[in-house]
DNA sequence: AATTTTATTTAGATTTATCTAACTTTATTA
DNA sequence: TAATAAAGTTAGATAAATCTAAATAAAATT
């Protein structure tokens, strides 16, 4: 078994090594995890030599099989919960982040099981990512951030790529929810930020924003 | 904050100066917290130090008003979890405990009144035990265990005082459950055992078992 | 009351996860 | 490529929760 510190160092690595395919660096770990990169550097020793990841000292970290199996399922919990929270106790997809990262602890496969039962085999959760199943398989559709639209080209918002509370609470403001039909209109070549129709209404984000919105083409 | 050791410590305390309404002693947290009574004594210097708990060296503790409602607090969210797990992902009232000693710690005031919410606000858990409402309040009807009922008096059984997997196990082959009505026959002098009628059905259950079975009279 | 038993506490050690400060390796750049 | 900067590691320390073994206090018994 592993501790609840063990289990959110995994997550993370999980979670940074999808967004640059390669190996972790420790600073990275550091910088997500809230602390400093010795005690990262100390605990790379202790998932190294319980067979978690793959360490070679100055050259980062990554996953084995094990340690993917484990950090996959993580974060199939925290996804079931999230849909949970919002789907069955209506929390708005804003506040839902953080109890997650708790609830997503609790160690019962049983407990997973009905759980995913009784909200129907989701697989998605309310933030568009992909829940993992029980064997941690899981479809990633072809994504496109909605900065990389082309012009006259249409989506549809299914997921993002940032979970901040006040994130979260803009799309909200500007419309721009998981489900919504968007169509470029011009990426603005100063300051990258996009011109875009928003059920009919034409609205300016900034690129930064919309690096972190994820889209189905249409 | 209480850390989860603490929180564990704190219900214990409660627990078990519930059942004596006196002072809890060193040994007996040990005990049920499975530690050695060294350990329970570094905690209680720890939890007198943040007024959690009365402590006077070799006299046992007692609750402040603050450890109290700490204890309340953690017991309302077991309850609450507890009769979760039975009504909503269909659990038997004998696989809860265990998933419930780990969701209790889930720090989210805002979760758990919604979990209430959802649930409508219920006074009572799978095992008939009281669920203690928002501000620490909850009604401890009168009652009586089923060991001293009088010959031809009729009760409703409403909780029990033990909640192991294997007691509550036996209460269901027995069809002894929450709801059910009991009749007493008689009290055999040699072993303090009852004979009961159950369904319509005479049985003999054990004093050990009769004196963890509570009742309501009708 | 003196002795024995039981309960509790103290002292000092251990484990886990963290830290700071100093040092080493790798990467960058002038 | 030598110097500088950035990234990562080591060594030694700390706090939380636990332990064992020894000491002390309270309770029970002769």
């Amino acid at each position: 078994m592993e501790s609840y510190t063990e289990e959110n160092y995994l997550k993370v690595i999980y979670h940074l090594s999808n967004l640059t395919t390669g190996t972790v660096q420790t600073n990275a770990i550091a910088d997500k995890i809230q602390t400093r990169p010795a005690s990262v550097t100390d605990m790379m020793k202790k998932l190294a030599e319980k067979q978690l990841i793959n360490y070679i000292k100055y050259q980062g970290v990554t996953l084995t099989e094990k340690g993917k199996a484990t950090a996959v399922n993580i974060v199939r919990k925290h996804r079931l919960w999230e849909l949970f929270l919002v789907k069955t106790l209506h929390f708005k997809w804003d506040e839902v982040h953080e109890i997650a990262e708790e609830l997503e602890h609790v160690n019962s496969p049983l407990l997973i099981e009905r759980l995913d039962e009784y909200l129907g085999y989701p697989k998605s959760d309310p933030h568009g990512d992909p829940i993992p199943d029980k064997n941690g398989n899981f479809d990633s559709p072809a994504l496109i951030k909605l900065s990389k639209l082309k012009p006259a080209e249409k989506g549809i918002v299914v997921g993002v790529s940032e979970h901040s509370s006040s994130f979260l609470k803009y799309l909200d403001k500007i419309k721009l929810t998981l489900g919504t039909t968007v169509e470029m209109i011009e990426v603005i070549e100063f300051d990258g930020s996009v011109d875009l129709l928003i059920e009919d209404i034409r609205k300016n984000i900034s690129r930064e924003v919309a690096s972190h919105i994820l889209m189905r083409t249409t």
